[in-house]
RNA sequence: GCGCCGGUAGCUCAGCGGAAAGAGCGCAAGCCUGCGGAGCUUGAGGUCGCGGGUUCGAGUCCCGCCCGGCGCACCA
């Protein structure tokens, strides 16, 4: 419809130019559905601007443009309107055609061949085995899931990345904290690391170990079966929850690998020969100044071991993704690693590695409601609140729903109390309570003995109300959203477009003239057809995000 | 101090440079012989943080300022 719309305009400014009526050259003019659907289906701006080189007001331009528009029969009426835009009305029988080709097409309707089968790499939630999933890492975890969601339902072919540090200090204070405990558990006094982890579970992975190894351990001089079982314990626990979230990976990637695989060593050397390497104080260090950095970072710790930090780390994991061939690189990052994202970034430039396809998605924090009040999350205090217990608390579904149900550059307020409602305040259940009722309508039908026609060419669509067409027409652009929620890298354009879609449905479907079935079996199987679109569409909105499409509820 | 992100109705938030600024909640007043009322209708409620600029046109882009969040670790 836009690549008609758009060559009508074009063709009508042509052919006034050479006839005089236009002087000046045609300005890239856009296409779009307008905000208000009373102003048509597609308007443009193409008079507003020409208008300064037309010497003319805008309105004259659009009436000079209009006046050469060709006619058509799938265009019903073009008009002038406001300052000078010239809006476009698509005839009842475009729409028709347009729902028996949707019908036609069944669930791939809703899917696009935009990618091309091009490769996309989506790297998210890549929480380190430290402790359990929290209600942040939830947010990055879904706004992942349903990115990559988007991208296979547009033609592309999607690796989801899970990547960590298991190499590090963090993981061997993890270490101490459980072989601290661990001694503690065989009744030896010891002194519990500084900076170690606190957490009751800490405890139960300690209790494992001295149920499967007794005291053999209490001598071990190596850190690694303590940290090991740690990371084992912690990570099937986070793999767990993100079941739960309906969330998965195809690949996990981790720092010690690349460590041993002799990558990091790599990168140093590559940094070093490039003259981006200095020493002092005890540590190596990348130099800022020529990365156009605002001071040096370090690279190596100071100290016997001479640790990498996971920044450098993190370059030659950056290395290894653009190595491996993806078309698009996308990573999901809470707002506090921005900065750090950054060095990584400036730090591949420098190596000349070419950084195009690097796409990243930024969000703020999350904090819980409860009662009107922030529920304060501290690790210290008992009100810490997991995501695993955020999904006992209010499941999948809801979760999901909350957490795109914001563009992931703002502030959310999760509002449990709100989460909890079975009742229309809550988003997640005025979308999913649509759904279920066309499909209670369909089971009624059936029971009435009318089955949804196969043959499509037997329904008159004529029959279909102004209100029908209006929701079919929202309905039919849903693959736009799709496209433009994935352009954007916003995803919360999809939860926000349902719940547009299910208010106009609710409000359709309480007018009792719209009764679906009824005496007229006509009307009735025409309105089927349309029920079974409408549905349809919900189903795959919904199923794009993640969240349930419920049959009954 | 520097960087990133916010500031839109009482609250929580949508809003691709376009037409008279939207939704939900809350508030006020209504609608149940009904394919599911787990729903719907109507109303009140706004200096789009402030000030400049760009533009035919700015909530949207640019600059400055104010307020809030986050970062500026040899933590990730």
């Amino acid at each position: 419809m836009k690549e008609l719309i758009t060559s009508l305009i074009s063709d009508a400014v042509a052919r006034a130019r050479l006839s005089g009526d236009l002087a000046s050259d045609q300005a890239p003019f856009t296409v779009e559905r307008p905000g208000d659907s009373s102003h048509g289906d597609m308007a443009t701006n193409a008079a507003l601007v020409m208008a300064k080189a037309e010497r003319k007001a805008p309105r004259a331009v659009a009436e000079i443009i209009a006046r050469y528009i060709e006619p058509r029969a799938d265009v019903e009426e073009v008009k002038v309107a406001g300052p000078g835009f010239i809006n476009f009305r698509m005839a009842a029988s475009y729409w028709h055609s347009e729902i028996r080709r949707a019908l036609a097409a069944g669930p791939s309707f809703w899917c696009s061949d935009l990618g091309r089968g091009r490769r996309v790499q989506v790297e998210f939630l890549s929480a380190n085995p430290t402790g359990p999933l929290t209600v942040g890492h939830g947010r990055n975890a879904v706004l992942g899931d349903t990115l990559a969601r988007l991208y296979e339902a547009t033609g592309h072919q999607v690796t989801r990345e899970y990547y960590f540090n298991n190499g590090g200090r963090q993981m061997r204070l993890l270490g101490e904290s459980v072989r601290a405990r661990y001694l503690e558990e065989l009744g030896r006094a010891v002194a519990f690391p500084e900076e170690g982890y606190q957490g009751e579970y800490i405890r139960e992975i300690a209790l494992g170990l001295v149920q499967r190894h007794e005291a053999a351990l209490a001598e071990e001089p190596s850190l690694e079966p303590f940290r090991a079982a740690a990371e084992e314990r912690i990570f099937g626990e986070i793999r767990a929850t993100c079941e739960h979230l309906r969330v998965g990976f195809d690949v996990y990637t981790n720092e010690l690998d690349l460590i041993r695989a002799g990558k990091v060593d790599k990168v140093l050397a590559a940094l070093e020969g490039r003259g981006l390497v200095a020493r002092y104080d005890g540590a190596t260090w990348l130099r800022g100044e020529p990365l156009g950095l605002p001071k040096d970072l370090v690279l190596l710790r100071s100290g016997p071991d001479r640790e990498p930090t996971y920044r450098t780390t993190d370059i030659a994991y950056y290395i290894d993704k653009l190595s491996r061939g993806f078309d698009l690189v996308v990573g999901v990052f809470g707002a506090d690693h921005i900065a750090e994202h950054q060095g990584v970034v400036a730090a591949l430039r420098a190596l000349g590695h070419d950084t195009a396809c690097l796409r990243t998605v930024i969000y703020q924090f999350v904090t819980l409601m409860r009662g009107g009040e922030k529920v304060k999350m501290s690790t210290r205090k008992a009100t810490y609140v997991t995501l695993e217990e955020l999904l006992d608390e209010v499941g999948p579904d809801v979760a999901r729903f909350f957490f795109l149900f914001r563009k992931s550059d703002t502030h959310l307020d999760f509002d449990l109390d709100l989460a909890k409602t079975q009742a229309p305040e809550n988003p997640v259940f005025y979308v999913q309570y649509a759904h279920a009722r066309l499909e209670s309508v369909l089971r009624e039908a059936a029971k009435a003995g009318l089955a949804v026609p196969a043959d499509l060419a037997a329904v008159d669509l004529a029959l279909l109300s102004a209100e029908e067409l209006a929701i079919a027409r929202r309905v039919l652009g849903f693959p736009e959203v799709v496209g433009e929620a994935l352009d954007a890298l916003e995803p919360h354009r999809i939860p926000f477009a349902l719940l547009e879609l299910a208010g106009e449905f609710h409000r359709y479907y309480n007018k009792p003239a719209n009764r679906i079935i009824g005496s007229d079996r006509e009307l009735s199987r025409v309105r089927l057809v349309w029920a079974r679109l409408v549905k349809g569409c919900i189903a795959r909105g919904l199923e794009l995000i993640g969240v349930n499409a419920p049959e009954r509820m």
